[in-house]
RNA sequence: GCGCUCAUAGCUCAGUGGAUAGAGCAUCGGUCUUCGGAACCGAGUGUCGGGGGUUCGAAUCCCUCUGGGCGCACCA
């Protein structure tokens, strides 16, 4: 199927260099533009302001512009008229026999509708989740979560071989602290009198109190003389049991588990650095180069450490790669895992961050660029928060202690379709705010039932209609009304929406989109309907097949947003 | 203080150079009594945070001010 956008902006491309060709135009290189449907819709289906553009390059009055395009536009099935309109807008319309085809082609598609080949051949990696084990999720992860997995499914679409990794970190303080707590939890377990130390760095939560439950029943006592390590692999261990189990159920399954510690244990990271070194962006210091007298005397008698000098690439300090104590920071793994990113050979690498990690994105950033690698093939989606909200307050969130809001606790409060709708319905430059009560409520005011009731109407038609014993076999599409051709045109529109959303890795747009054919839809249901007396029977049959090619894009639209697609409710 | 980001209808938000700025919810009025009413139809609402600039054209780009959020570690 064609995509109509890109399809209109083909014909508009082609008729500017004919006319450039026929010298009715000077010869000028065109610019980008944009096609897309009007907001008003005696304004045509498709409408282009190029001609406005081109004005001053062809040195030409606009609507002359417009008027050489259409003469040279070539000819195509799907355009029955083009009109031009004051300024010098060029307005397209459909052909109403194509549209009502398309039907016919949206079910033979079926999920594979609007299966583009934008990304074929090539191989697109998307990086999200990579919380450390350290504790189930919470919901200040599940935006990235979801963000993640919708790029990675709208890629998948646009024809991108699509792999969805998970970096995390077992390694280092924040686990041992988890081994440790782990640790206490399990000798409480066995009666004895311990306690986890108040304001430590021990994590509080009732989740290693089921481990250590679990401990016992698998090693009776035979653990109380062992130190944190072997409670820490075992938290881990569960943990990420745990993790892969909360994110199966909105449906998120990552390919590749990539554990940082590899980097330590190939030497990856003394090879990045040594790299660095010699490209002149590595010196030992106390304090970086264009610290300030404050700073230096705050650095003053520190051990020297070793600095990547980024400032080169317009960030605004150096950062330390290794600590004065010899261990590595985070930002020298960091830099190994991208540049290892790079190194596999994908096309395109999306990485889903929160918005406290804007600087050390930039960071590695600087340093693929000091290491002369492609960075141009990282792409970063810094989100907002999530704020939880419940009557009207906002629900205070923590790791460390046991009171915060799991993403478990969500999916359990409300549904895993609600999650993933409310969490995507979002541009993610805007901060997030999850309204528990909106969530949970069973009303219309919740967005998920409006779509999602879509599809349970059109299998209450095909139950009905196949009990009268309808068919919609070899129908006569053309009986189809206008009702049934303006949601046509909505549903062709997700070829857009797909190609946009891919190429600017908004995914957000698919769930607005959802909403809007939604709420074409519902209207028409109400109107047209199959099994009523006063309908001819050929047009029922038509009817029904319309209604067919209406689920598909349903379904489609809503397993582009990993959401179920219920037959009833 | 510096960097990033946000500010659009009563509320929650779309809209990133084009035509008269749009949805949903809420409010008010109506339909209907059902191929699933978790529905449909109709009505009103805007100093697009303030100011300046660029442009034929700005919610959109630039500057500036105000007000939120997040960063500005030898943490990850």
């Amino acid at each position: 199927m064609i995509v109509l956008a890109t399809a209109h902006a083909q014909l508009v491309r082609d008729a500017i260099q004919a006319a450039q060709a026929a010298n009715d135009l000077p010869a000028f290189e065109i610019p980008a533009f944009e096609i897309k449907p009007p907001k008003r819709p005696e304004q045509g289906d498709y409408a282009a302001s190029i001609a406005l553009q081109l004005a001053k390059p062809a040195g030409m009055k606009p609507l002359d512009v417009a008027r050489l395009i259409v003469y040279h536009l070539p000819h195509a099935d799907f355009v029955a008229a083009v009109e031009i309109a004051p300024p010098g807008f060029i307005n397209f319309r459909l052909d109403d026999d194509w549209l009502a085809q398309q039907v016919e082609a949206i079910i033979t598609a079926g999920s594979q509708l609007f299966q583009l080949d934008h990304g074929k051949g090539k191989r697109a990696q998307v990086e999200f989740v990579s919380a450390n084990p350290t504790g189930p999720l919470h919901i200040g992860r599940s935006r990235g979560a979801i963000v993640g997995d919708s790029i990675a499914r709208i890629l998948e679409a646009a024809g991108y071989a699509v792999e969805r990794e998970y970096y995390f970190n077992n390694a280092g303080m924040q686990m041992q602290n988890l081994g440790s707590s782990l640790r206490i939890r399990y000798l409480q377990a066995l009666g004895q009198p311990v306690e986890i130390p108040e304001g430590g760095n021990f994590y509080q939560g009732d989740y290693l109190i089921d481990f250590a439950r679990q401990l016992v029943a698998e090693h009776g006592a035979t653990w109380a003389e062992h130190d944190w390590q072997p409670f820490k692999e075992y938290a881990e261990q569960k943990m990420f049991g745990n993790i892969r189990a909360t994110l199966k159920r909105i449906e998120i399954e990552h390919d590749v588990f990539f554990n940082e510690n590899s980097l330590f244990d190939n030497g990856a990271i003394w090879d990045v650095m040594e790299e660095l070194d010699q490209r002149g962006y590595v010196y030992k210091s106390v304090e970086w180069e264009g610290a300030s007298e404050e700073e230096k005397l705050k650095a003053a008698g520190k051990e020297p450490a070793t600095w990547f000098r980024c400032t080169p690439f317009g960030i605004e300090k150096d950062h330390v790669l290794v600590k004065s104590d010899g261990t590595p920071t985070y930002t020298l793994p960091d830099i190994a895992y991208h540049k290892d990113k790079l190194e596999r050979g994908f096309d395109l690498a999306v990485n889903i961050l929160g918005a406290d990690h804007f600087v050390q994105h930039q960071v590695v950033k600087a340093g693929m660029q000091a290491l002369g690698l492609d960075e141009s093939k990282i792409h970063v989606i810094i989100m907002q928060f999530v704020r939880l909200i419940r009557q009207g307050k906002e629900v205070k969130m923590s790791t460390r202690r046991g009171d915060y809001e799991t993403l478990d606790d969500l999916i359990d409060e409300t549904s895993p379709d609600a999650v993933r709708y409310l969490l995507l319905a979002r541009s993610p430059d805007s901060r997030l705010d999850f309204d528990l009560d909106l969530a949970v409520a069973q009303n219309n005011e919740n967005p998920v039932y409006y779509i999602q009731n879509a599809l349970v109407r059109c299998a209450g038609i095909f139950r009905q209609t196949a009990e009268a014993g309808v068919s919609d076999d070899a129908v006569d599409l053309s009986l189809l009304g206008t009702d049934e051709l303006r949601f046509l045109r909505k549903a062709l529109e997700l070829g857009d929406i797909i190609e946009f959303s891919a190429l600017n890795l908004e995914p957000h747009k698919i769930a607005f989109y959802a909403h809007e054919l939604a709420g074409v839809f519902h209207p028409i249901y109400d109107s047209v309907r199959v099994l009523n007396e006063d309908v001819p029977a050929d047009v029922a049959r038509a009817r029904l097949r319309f209604y067919r090619a209406a689920q598909v894009v349903f379904k489609r639209v809503l397993r582009l947003m990993g959401m179920s697609t219920p037959e009833y409710m």
